[in-house]
DNA sequence: CTTGCCTATGCAACTCGTTGCATAGCAGGA
DNA sequence: TCCTGCTATGCAACGAGTTGCATAGGCAAG
């Protein structure tokens, strides 16, 4: 289980509340390890327990008061050492690949709009990609440490997603070919 | 949930009992679709319950017996019903990418053999894929729908891992650096 | 002849992850 | 005024997924 060493990396970047945390992991770090709210409560909350962080209640005006969590020492450690145990390979679960193996029994071109739409999300991503590029990193030679690691893992997003719209064109490509067989004869 | 419909393709593209299934899911579909002996055990005895397959007990010499399930026609509809339904964008869990943003906050170095671990994998399956595809689409001209389709999703893997490896020689370049420029100064 | 491995299926217990709902104050628009 | 929406946290219940173990026969190597 990552996630709870993902939100210490969160938290080592920037302490936040649990309501913080889940909007980071639905913006950047969310698209390599998703997690809902209600999760990300429940691992804060075990977390604190194990004194691996810890937690300042802050009052605002005119919103709800906060719960702030910082990485403590022992989450330090514990996150020091997970990064020498082995890393798993990563899972992949590509619903749209099942999909397209299961349009040999159906009509294949049932499937195309569907495609496009996905097509669609990627290309978005990619555009949000490149723009926070542009934004976080204009100057790639004048970044520390930290900056040049988030940015090598940006990078691995930004290429997931050219390789994707690449292979999307592909997929398309097949379900016209196939359709236009069907009606061809 | 798309278990069950990732067997019921399965079973559609080759009939088979719950222990073939899961040395099929080890190769070829688990690398877009995971699952184990259990899940595949449970979610065949509910879609026989539900009369999505039908089974047959095989006597076998020097062997324990099976049950071999085909799909059937229910199966089938269920099928053509979720082809139908929309697409989830696809989940990953990325563990490595989140020790490489965690790296910041301890030696990057440390993490240089993992990485090339890592790339080994990659580089092997990437092999494996391009065997298989000259093993079973020698010739592209001269497929079949069914083959077509599951050519292109092959084709999806093979883009994969050479993205992947692409841009872990990216993080090892990356890494490699931050290390000379830590015993540098 | 015993030990380990392969085929083949399954139970029990657990953790992880999701969904629906609840609370509670404040802000802005119809 | 009422309704919607945002911040902020949490409970309860369920479903998905993992791990460890059990059974049971046959095969091959030592």
């Amino acid at each position: 289980m990552a996630l709870e060493h993902a939100i210490l990396v969160s938290l080592l970047e920037q302490p936040g509340s649990g309501y913080e945390l889940a909007r980071r992991f639905d913006r950047s770090i969310g698209r390599f390890w998703t997690a809902t709210h209600q999760q990300i409560y429940r691992v804060l909350r075990r977390m604190e327990a194990d004194g691996w962080i810890s937690a300042e209640e802050v009052a605002q005006d005119g919103r709800p008061d906060k719960k702030v969590y910082s990485a403590a020492g022992p989450g330090r450690a514990a996150l020091a050492g997970w990064l020498r145990e082995p890393v798993e390979p990563e899972t992949v679960r590509h619903e749209l690949a099942v999909k397209i193996r299961a349009a040999a029994f159906d009509d294949p071109a049932a499937l195309i709009s569907e495609v496009e739409r996905h097509r669609e999300g990627h290309a978005a991503l990619l555009a949000r990609y490149l723009h926070g590029e542009r934004r976080d990193f204009p100057d790639p030679a004048a970044l520390d440490a930290r900056q040049q690691l988030q940015h090598v893992v940006l990078r691995g997003g930004v290429e997931y997603e050219r390789m994707t719209l690449a292979w999307l064109d592909d997929v398309l490509a097949t379900l016209h070919r196939l359709a236009a067989d069907r009606t061809g004869d």
